[in-house]
DNA sequence: TGTACATCAGTGAACGCGCGTTCACTGATGTAC
DNA sequence: TGTACATCAGTGAACGCGCGTTCACTGATGTAC
């Protein structure tokens, strides 16, 4: 357990304390299921006493909301960097979307439920809001791009929110174990692909004039 | 408050305590969206000493397994009557079920997270699971008999589970507050409609024969 | 460069709270005779 | 039909627990002179 780069000594002072905390808060959140987490859990883990967190935060639901605000920037990043691998108007682009999107899902189920669940009433609700907000408007550009590209016929945000809802109720049903549960030879993969296929690629094309 | 028909007297023995018990946490489950419900206030509201439910359930997970389980059988009742008005191979059939589905998750929103959702560790989850699977068996005999009736070409376990996908992701976005966040004005009905005619309408039909 | 001092990120003990569960009990019910 | 009694669904007080938050405090840090 060592501090900073390789020095042991433990400071009175934590130096990174906020994001140690908010760090700890996603762990634990991830590792509890569902089930609250408890912020004496996130104190012991990031090694401070129960009371340091109310320097940095008004209260819970503050760190809570804070990690569900990382959430979306992660998020979006990851679908960024994914996307940006494949040329500007390349069917990828939309494959890659949905894989990143269930891969985040399948990687922090519990996260992924804080952020696009049912939330505890938060402090700082508003920053998530927005966080979400811009990470949607980036996909909705991503779809736009790619319709205006291939000459697609239709609304850009009813595609964009069609493929998003199947691609969050496959992640759903993934983490929740749902699919397991009911029909559990069947290929995650796939049933994505075909339906985003058929949602997506085999949409009315404009005739070249 | 009145027990049993229309007498008064608070009777020593409540008669039906055991099912009280499980409508009380089913209606709190609801009202206190997704933040645990107290087994205590269930005693409260069902009149009764919280010791009480001790002789009729194990523990607090034994009340919540049963509340999920009742929660399967109610919406394969509903689906079950809803697609019974309409005529063998309807293709009415189909689209009510989508509509009772998401119709049963925006009246009972935390109930329906409990079901399909990341559910706690339950001592009687095996009922539950049960449960479920019933009601997935009676949606995958629907769709095959449709396919069969239109003599669609494809797996019908695949395409209902397809048609689950979309539709469980769009309830789970409705009643997570995800839609009116992000794209407030789009039409739920009208987004649910297409997609579903394009996963299942617009398959290819079997030449006749 | 050395010292005084304001700042503020931490401590650790304590608090009140509501929870799930247990215990010995009480009283209503139903059955045997 | 009336009585004795076993059964068991309830009571209500108590428990130990971990929680979020507060409090007066301590000690490291950085700045003014």
């Amino acid at each position: 357990m060592k501090t900073q780069g390789s020095t042991l000594k433990k400071s009175y002072h934590h130096g990174e304390l906020r994001q140690a905390l908010i760090d700890a808060a996603r762990q634990l959140i991830n590792e509890r299921q569902g089930n609250d987490f408890s912020l004496s859990d996130a104190c012991r883990r990031a090694g401070v006493s129960t009371a340091a967190p109310y320097r940095h935060f008004a209260d819970k639901t503050d760190i809570i909301a804070e990690v569900a605000a990382q959430g979306f920037v992660d998020l979006e990043r990851r679908l960024r960097e994914a996307a940006d691998a494949y040329a500007p108007g390349a069917p990828e682009r939309m494959v890659v979307l949905s894989e990143i999107y269930v891969t985040f899902g399948v990687n922090e189920p519990a996260l992924f439920r804080l952020m696009f669940g049912q939330r505890p009433t938060l402090s700082e609700d508003d920053i998530v809001t927005a966080k979400g907000k811009a990470c949607f408007a980036y996909v909705l550009q991503e779809v736009a791009d790619y319709c205006t590209f291939h000459g697609v016929v239709g609304n850009a945000q009813m595609i964009a929110v069609q493929l998003w809802t199947m691609v969050h109720g496959a992640t759903s049903l993934l983490i929740d174990g749902d699919y397991a549960k009911v029909a559990p030879q069947i290929d995650t993969r796939e049933l994505i692909a075909s339906c985003a296929d058929r949602l997506l690629f085999s949409l009315p094309q404009r005739t070249t004039a």
